[in-house]
RNA sequence: GGAGGAGUUCCCGAGUGGCCAAAGGGGGCAGACUGUAAAUCUGUUGCGUUUCGCUUCGGUGGUUCGAAUCCACCCUCCUCCA
């Protein structure tokens, strides 16, 4: 059996932080982040990261593990993060996997393995360009030739997905569908009891992320990101696409409208909300607990601590 | 007081007699997702008993076989002249 450990997931500002450390000091627990743009050092309010008052003393992993100008990526995610439960599982104490980053946990969890990639390939960057050349149709037509099932999975527009399949198929020989198989086929490496939090109403989710973006802008958003626009962090790099930090650069690059970026990050945090809801929801064995206007910890650490306990943790 | 201009579906905005429930964009809603994932992509968005019917384009009335589109009056807003 795969060890057991416990997952909080949930959109972004549903409390996942704050339940991750009440849950792990009263379980003897240490938390491990599965969030992808905490692991950036120096992007610290934008990102929500906790802070050391936030977690009362408790051990977090796989926070500012990577520079923003580094490329970082799910698989590099997995080998770090699992080595970080592992550790924590042999030193007898309880990993908590919290964060929304939903394809980092998932890939945790099941030990999934990943096709080799190289992101500045002489084939990828022929790919990219006989894309724009060729147009999704053509794309896709020729993928269908190699692997009809992806093919039929996917969409002319999904520029991504397209040329990541003919890449698996032209770097490995095998299509990704079939990598795919054989990747489910690995037993998983730990099984989790996922907790889920969101909250009931729609619009009570919005006023708390709006808040949030409030509360950034007085810490000092715009700072941050200048301080990074000054070390020159390349706009492609991963980190830039952060939420919270795309915006404020392109802000402090044109008019330099702070407070018009910050309605557009607002906006874009809803958004990206949605998104981490329909990825969690799709997870038929979480236990989800939405809250009604106004958090409530202690009565969802009761809800916690009970999962946990039918869960045999 | 006078001269122009404008009011379109949640928002912006096209549409100047039938092919208009009305382009496009935004937002909303829903979904996807296997090395960029806070990324990327998709569907949908007046109502209904849904290959058809009903209500809608500031208001009222009119012209017409037929109007968001033409006419009259009214209301609101903007610009300019007083």
């Amino acid at each position: 059996m795969p060890p057991k450990i416990v997952v909080i997931c949930g959109p972004t500002a549903s409390g996942k932080t704050r339940l991750a450390v009440e849950l792990a000091l009263v379980r003897n627990g240490e938390v491990v982040s599965a969030d992808s743009m905490q692991i950036y050092r120096t992007m610290d309010i934008g990102t929500a990261k906790p802070t050391v008052d936030e977690m009362r003393g408790v051990p977090h992993h796989m926070l500012d593990v990577a520079d923003p100008a580094e490329d970082f990526s799910v698989a590099r995610y997995v080998d770090m993060a699992a080595r970080c439960v592992d550790d924590i599982l042999a030193r007898g104490k309880l990993p908590i996997v919290a964060g929304g980053t939903g394809l980092y946990i998932d890939s945790l969890l099941s030990g999934r393995n990943f096709a080799a990639f190289d992101p500045d390939s002489a084939l990828r960057g022929q790919l990219e360009a006989e894309f724009d050349r060729l147009g999704g149709e053509e794309m896709l037509a020729r993928l269908k030739k190699i692997d009809p099932e992806a093919a039929a999975r996917l969409h002319p527009n999904d520029a991504k997905r397209i040329i990541r399949a003919l890449e698996v198929f032209h770097t490995t020989g095998k299509t990704i569908t079939q990598h795919n198989l054989e990747t489910q086929a690995i037993p998983p490496r730990y099984e989790a009891v996922t907790l889920a939090l969101a909250f009931e109403d729609r619009g009570d989710m919005w006023a708390r992320i709006d808040r949030r973006v409030d509360e950034m802008m007085d810490m000092g958003l715009v700072d941050e990101v200048k301080g990074l626009l000054d070390r020159g962090i390349p706009d492609k790099c991963t980190s830039m696409q952060a939420i919270g930090y795309k915006e404020m650069v392109c802000a402090l690059r044109g008019d330099g409208d702070v407070l018009r970026a910050a309605e557009e990050i607002k906006l874009r945090s809803r958004q990206y909300a949605k998104r981490q809801l329909t990825w969690f929801a799709r997870n038929p064995a979480a236990n989800w607990y939405r809250w009604d206007a106004q958090p409530d910890f202690a009565s969802a650490l009761r809800y916690s601590t009970e999962k946990l306990e039918e869960f045999g943790l």
